[in-house]
DNA sequence: CATGAATGAGCCTTCATTCAT
DNA sequence: AATGAATGAAGGCTCATTCAT
């Protein structure tokens, strides 16, 4: 159907319904879970009738499907907006810090879509695994690249796997983020990326110290 | 009821059916979900009749909370385990490792059980999100533990939040570990082990030599 | 409403629009039934939009009563019209072979009605019942008056029931004729009308052999 | 599943209840349609709750594909066993009489189960229609065996293709019975049964009298 | 005249649970 | 200790119908 093209101007009557759709969907499948949350509780949410989810959609699966692709590319756009482009000249170091920071805030920002994510990501049967590995491995590769970069340049602990080195960190900052949301939501996200990033900085060895910038070894 | 009480002899003949429906319960639970495996599924993979899991369990619902306390000890069980005692006269960081080892087999030898518990991690208004959480804490406690005595050491990095660098690490292990099992199940586990533990050993400590004289060194 | 004449000129935009949808609605309802025939697939097939058919007939029911009427007019002004005038000196033995032939010939050229036909034939609590009542006893009529005129004529099984004899005929016609389309499309017609002639042609009694012309009994 | 043994003993629990749901489906469908007909009421005049009909047919169709295969088989045991044993010295005409009359009998008291056949008898794209044609098919067999006896004995119409003859006679008979139990309730099944029984001596055969010797006389 | 997005009552189906055997 | 037929509440889905454009 038409649901397989969530990049289309949300403007029509049609885009408006399928927006609202959405964002009532994320929040009660991330409380409740899938199986849990009703397509009447859904369109409820959403102000429409529940005749309009399948209008629309097809189906509660497809629904899914559809936010799932959704929020990946909400997600992946976000990390690699975070990388600083060549010309800004920061270190490998900063920019894997910068992306961590924006991974802990998109999350902080997006709870839903992380537990959602999380809950399903190694869930290998489920009709959109592969949607969801996707996303994964998308957004993983944003932080494996950087990885690499460092790697050429030296500073990083050598022979690292940076694959299942990016697996990770991404695994770590999303462990991080969703317990910070759900056990200490009062604390202040600097905070949380702080910790984060100065563990991340023993990976890139000892000459890359945080109070000794490392513009000028690059 | 007598239900809640799995760790007895599994001899006789209810014990038998018991752990059956354990068994089948794990596997199609951690493939499909809570909401989508039926008991009439489990029924039919343990060789039972439908009633049988009424009998043994009282439910849908109960038999999943017994599974996941059955795991949980199995799991905090390993772990502790794995602490090296004192009279072995090991380092706070080869403790460490030897912990993250034992994670990585226990995932490997018990995939099921670590998918059930990510999927279920942050679904915090679940009936039984209680016990995950507890299962969750005492894995991290462990972890949480070895740390501190790194602190007491000196041999960390200095003002490091133990807590949230116990959410990191336990992120990171499961991340990799189910990463491994779902992508790349051809791959040794002294190999993921390997590179999981020197990841940790730049992360957590300013050196990545495995000596205790690290903090002079930098 | 307007939307119950369909006899009239065929020629405007809007005609053409009815025209469509009663070819697509006979074709769908007799091959899947009413009640499994959607408005959607309708319009679909008719090339139209789903409102047009509501803005058109008003309803899917009324869409079917005016395709009823339509297909009752048709069917017995071809009956009617195969009777020879009495001007032409045909035997009624010649006039009833003559409307047999009709009717399968019809038949072979409107499958698609002759099936919804047989189909509601003694679905007696449906709202539009009476109408096919109606169809099939104005059918009925034109062979159980030919009967009645063989029987005045002592060229008749004597003491023959013609009412019951015409709904024998009726049926027997029909059912051959969707026989025949069903499951020996390619035979052609006229064998199949040659079969049916020579049964009935037991029934106008010895007197009255295909090669000696009774008009002269007449 | 199960459903696909209609001949088993109809003793046990199961089986009481598959026979109180067929009994009530075949009057509901028979009368409403099969789309109008709610698997609802069905349940309710079987006296089950709804849930039976899915653990006894699994589905509302396939209650209707075994109801079809139960009707078949009491219809053609019915009209199979009307047929004189070679012992009774019954000539073949008589024999096709006793069909036939069998025939009317059995649709005056099953006319759900007649009603439902002819609905269903030319709408070839139903999952069921193999079901319908065959039960068809055995019961035309009968007939046209019967036929085949005719012709040899040379008390046939010469040439008659015997099975369109049998499609003929079985219209006729079902058309016949149906409109009778629709249109003339009150008349007497032997009045029914020898108006037909007159045609069809006509149809079939040269002279309408009964001996043998009928060809000679035409 | 025609469209198609939206609606919601009604229906088929699933499935956790019960209970007589 | 186990079974499996039966249950019925709950939920996903269909589709005839409406209406603003």
């Amino acid at each position: 159907m038409s649901a397989s093209t969530p990049d289309q101007p949300l403007s029509g009557r049609r885009e408006t319904t399928r927006r609202r759709l959405f964002e009532a969907a994320v929040t009660l499948i991330s409380e409740q879970g899938y199986g849990a949350t009703t397509v009447d509780e859904i369109a409820e949410r959403a102000g429409v009738a529940k005749g309009t989810v399948y209008y629309n959609f097809g189906g509660k699966g497809e629904l899914y499907a559809a936010l799932m692709e959704w929020g990946v590319t909400r997600l992946t756009d976000t990390l690699k907006g975070a990388v600083p482009p060549p010309e800004a000249g920061a270190s490998p170091r900063e920019a894997l810090s910068a992306v961590l920071r924006a991974g802990v805030v998109f999350i902080g920002e997006h709870e839903s879509l992380a537990r959602l994510l999380m809950a399903e990501a190694w869930r290998t049967n489920r009709v959109w695994y592969a949607t969801v590995l996707q996303i994964r491995t998308e957004a993983i590769g944003v932080i494996t690249g950087l990885l690499d970069e460092l790697a050429e340049d030296g500073s990083l602990l050598p022979d690292l796997d940076t694959g299942l080195a990016g697996s990770a960190l991404f695994g770590m900052v999303v462990t991080v983020a969703l317990d910070w949301r759900t056990l200490q939501p009062e604390r202040p996200v600097e905070e949380v990326h702080t910790a984060l990033a100065r563990m991340v900085g023993g990976l890139v060895g000892p000459a890359a110290s945080s109070d000794r910038t490392s513009i000028r070894d690059s």
